[in-house]
RNA sequence: GGCGACGUAGCCAAGUGGUAAGGCAGAGCUCUGCAAAAGCUCCAUUCGGCAGUUCGAAUCUGCCCGUCGCCUCCA
């Protein structure tokens, strides 16, 4: 399988380290704040690679972190009154939730970076003797210029960096590059004890310390570390700064993936410019399905524009799939047309596109197509037939249903004491009688009455006359 | 100012040297009393523009135009 590799700039041969096992550290959520789109699509995609490559009997440990302290967190806290472990607590728990909704496994290891406080210390006590890290007033720093790979993976130089550099008046750095391994806390804030103070540890530190005890302990790096493209400056960079002083065998990571990001209507998701929906909002307007189909159709690391136009697209899409998979049989075993397809297409750099196409090439196809081989493959890509696939998705009939068919039909049909189902069963009698009789004008008079109360008719092939809402 | 990505049909989008996947929308046909659903067929002589390299370019090179991102918290 080849990936694309942000340390090299190339398309490499994914290779582990130490085979059958793949390490993988995906950054993962600071919740101070409501997930988004973005969110959605980087854990997608992290959660459909590790699906692959356990296809591809890789024995994978999967790894992502909480970033459960942070200066925003803390910023909530004061304006809102909570408590701050409320607060990252509340978001966590709404971002598990639309994961769960959205079919993203579970990590195997879910760190949170306070429980790893000591690991953190230690790691920064490491970087002060070996002189890449200093006190100040402020707390501890590390040192950019002692790092001389410093850029590497984001391609700048220090040079650059430091002209465009921003001063941050409150801060102690000898360097305005330099960056915090450890805050120390001011008043009323949250603190652990250190060597040098009291206070909570700089963002960055936590993945490096959380890797490294989980992944690495012997220095020799891991596989995998991914995250959105956001993260390749400076939060990866720094990464690299802290690990690989203190490593046997540097690179931290073999490779570094990076997903792209989405873009809302065409904008950048921001709350100030006034397009920013909430996940959790996003699954409540759009079948989490459909929304894991729109993020496959675009290649992992392109920026992809996020609109209810491409989700009316993938809905429409992901029925058709719904169809096709419902008319086939169910067949034993796989007839082995699609799998390989599917494998040359995520071998290339992870095409999903590529891969949803073979699909739908495939479904066209009915004479070869076979259930079990499509829910496998559709297994890969997360995306699993549930009951909504055996019927007609249940929608809801529109709440004044019973109250339009009263206005519409009520003198033909008895509707005291009639359920919804009931009602409609009588009309379709109705129709029944008039189309056996060749009264289609009646009988399209009934149809036509039904949709206005939100109820489609479908006759059947077979002569049987089915409903759904709409 | 520095770094980078992208620009392919009405919309979304794959394709990185060998002659344009796929999805949505649209059109026609089949089925149907008519619809709906489904199936079949059609739908870019052309890949932002211009020049160049090549037997051959959407793919490589140069310039131009346009859109977006990162450099500050960000998946």
């Amino acid at each position: 399988m080849k990936l694309y590799n942000t340390r090299t700039r190339a398309l490499e041969e994914f290779k582990p380290l130490k085979p059958p096992h793949v390490r993988i550290y995906v950054c993962g959520l600071t919740p101070s704040a409501e997930a988004h789109a973005g969110h959605a699509r980087s854990f997608l995609f992290f959660d459909v690679l590790r699906r692959y490559l356990e296809h591809l009997r890789y024995d994978v440990t999967f790894v992502q972190n909480v970033t459960d302290i942070d200066d925003r967190s803390i910023e909530r806290a004061k304006e809102t009154g909570e408590h701050w472990y409320d607060i990252v607590g509340d978001y966590y728990a709404s971002f598990k939730e639309s994961m769960r909704k959205l079919g993203v496994r579970e990590p195997d290891e879910e760190p949170y970076a306070t429980r790893f406080i000591p690991q953190i210390v230690e790691m920064i006590g490491e970087l002060v003797d070996k002189g890449f890290a200093y006190v100040s007033k402020g707390g501890v720093y590390y040192r950019v210029a002692k790092f001389r790979r410093y850029g590497a993976l984001s391609g700048r130089n220090v040079k650059d960096l430091e002209a465009g550099a921003r001063v941050e008046v409150d801060e102690f750095k000898d360097d305005p590059l330099d960056f915090a391994l450890w805050k120390f806390a001011k008043p009323g804030e949250p603190t652990w004890p250190s060597p040098w103070g009291d206070g909570r540890p700089g963002w960055h530190i936590e993945c490096s310390a959380m890797s490294r005890a989980l992944l690495d302990p012997p220095g020799e790096g891991f596989d995998i570390h991914g995250g959105g493209a956001d993260l390749i400056f400076p939060h990866h960079e720094n990464e690299i700064a802290q690990s690989e002083p203190l490593m046997k065998k540097p690179p931290m990571a073999n490779f570094w993936l990076h997903g792209g990001l989405v873009q809302f209507e065409s904008r950048k998701m921001s709350k100030s410019l006034g397009n920013f929906e909430p996940l959790a909002d996003l699954l409540e307007r759009f079948d989490p399905q459909a929304i894991r189909l729109a993020f496959l159709q675009t290649g992992y690391s392109k920026v992809m524009n996020f609109t209810d136009e491409s989700m009316a697209a993938a809905n429409a899409g992901l029925n058709r799939i719904k169809e096709c998979w419902r008319g086939l049989e169910r067949g034993e075993g796989r007839d082995g047309s699609l799998m390989p397809r599917i494998e040359a297409a995520l071998d290339e750099d992870f095409n999903t596109a590529q891969a949803l196409s073979e699909i739908f090439g495939y479904i066209g196809n009915p004479k070869t197509a076979n259930r079990a081989e499509l829910t496998y493959v559709l297994a890969l890509l997360g995306i699993k037939p549930d009951d909504s696939w055996l019927a007609e998705t249940p929608r809801m009939l529109r709440a004044d249903f019973m109250d339009r068919l009263h206005d519409e039909l009520g003198s033909q049909v008895s509707l005291n004491g009639e359920t919804p189902e009931g009602a409609i069963a009588q009309v379709l009698r109705l129709r029944a009688r008039a189309r056996a009789e060749k009264d289609f004008k009646e009988s399209d008079r009934l149809r036509d009455a039904l949709l206005r109360c939100g109820v489609e008719l479908r006759d059947e092939q077979g002569g049987e006359t089915t409903w759904q809402p709409v």
